[in-house]
DNA sequence: TACCAACAAAATGTATCCATTATGGTTTTA
DNA sequence: TAAAACCATAATGGATACATTTTGTTGGTA
């Protein structure tokens, strides 16, 4: 790190790396090989191999018993499963919420709906998010809500340019406002189920898509 | 390592920190410093720095901004937490397991349960933890499961002085015999209901114990 | 051609060294 | 006396060098 940068060098390549991970730069099954990294980011490979084991803490590399590191994959069947998880854990942080909300909560979703509608494509990921942060939050849960970023950020966070090819904002647009609706009149178990589905159907959407990509790939891998 | 222990360094430090967390030998708060811990196994800090990355991932140790590791600390709110994220999940696989449970599950369930009522005290746990993981299989949620057992682990484990002191487990053991019972009678609201109460029941008694310690430690500590 | 062995090249694991940063105690000063 | 500045010590961060393991290739043999 030549320039004034004085941040220390594990955090710039961790965050570097974890980055072009998320955004496909680095594509699943990619090697990631020390000496390359340390020479590409002008450092030791002592820094190199802790970001390394940062990231496969994270889920998002990992190093097999021979030391080496690559990108981690994503199975349609280990990726439906974290939405059931999600999913799990989402209603049950609505559940918990609804009865706490109040009418700047309402107000503060509705917001951030209306800047879905009309925001760029690369903004739809976090602002999503946080969408569903703002809703989740009078439950007062930090750990679970922790639990939710990570399965967005370290997973959900990958499926980025399939979720941008995908047709679904729409619905999904309007499926938020009526997941606002019911919260506003304290519809707890409609609320709920409908935010269920609302996880779910685009799962099962995101996985088929997943499953023909990574079939496709293998075809033209095998050529 | 001067054994002909062939395994590499950076892998029997970290299993060896690790247990003596679990165990008690490494307090919470205190202070894991490379050199030290790089002279105790007669290894360089290399290996050190990398564990204790790994440690860090696993929340067992925090390391601050200024780079110095300490054994992380369990808050009451978090440990309540997490044994709510803990029954939500649990409640999940019940749910799902018992309408695929066999006779041979049931069976092994009971014999699991039966070993319990006469195993050693330090056996309990790892015991108590294969009893829920043999009532979850049927759902075949590897990812769930591996949640579970990783809050099992890197944090039950850890307040394992106290369950033995505890004088719960007489009151467990009954409680997993209905849980069984219920299971094999199919009855999956009563189970879900039996299941959380048993893990909320506990985690309460824990959390008193849990508070009333660090304030001990806290006011022996001011002396 | 297929298979195996041996060797060469490359990558990782660990140790050691130096630079930098944090810490604790001492001294100085208001 | 209390607080701030300063310096000495110790600890961490990163680089380099060396050891070990892994991998790929080449050449020989059945």
């Amino acid at each position: 790190m030549s320039e004034n940068n004085k941040q220390k060098a594990v955090l710039s390549v961790t965050e570097d790396i974890r980055s072009k991970i998320l955004d496909g730069t680095y594509p699943e099954g990619m090697a990631l090989s020390q000496v390359d990294i340390a020479s590409t980011y002008q450092v030791s490979r002592t820094p190199v191999r802790e970001a390394l084991q940062i990231l496969a803490g994270e889920e998002l590399v990992e190093i097999r018993d021979t030391g080496r590191a690559t990108v981690t994959t994503i199975s349609p069947e280990s990726f439906l499963e974290k939405c059931e998880l999600r999913a799990l854990i989402e209603v049950k942080l609505l559940e918990l919420s609804i009865p706490l909300m109040g009418t700047e909560d309402i107000a503060k979703a509705r917001e951030i709906n209306e800047s879905l509608k009309k925001c760029a494509p690369e903004e739809w990921t976090p602002l999503n998010y946080l969408f569903h942060e703002v809703l989740y939050k009078p439950a007062n849960r930090p750990l679970m809500q922790n639990v939710i970023k990570d399965l967005h950020h370290r997973h959900y966070a990958r499926l980025k340019s399939f979720i941008l090819s995908h047709r679904n904002t729409p619905r999904s647009l309007r499926e938020h406002d009526e997941l606002i609706d019911r919260c506003e009149r304290q519809d707890i178990e409609g609320a709920c189920y409908a935010l269920e589905s609302h996880i779910m159907m685009s799962a099962y959407a995101l996985a088929e898509q997943l499953k023909a990509q990574q079939l496709k790939r293998r075809q033209t891998a095998s050529l």
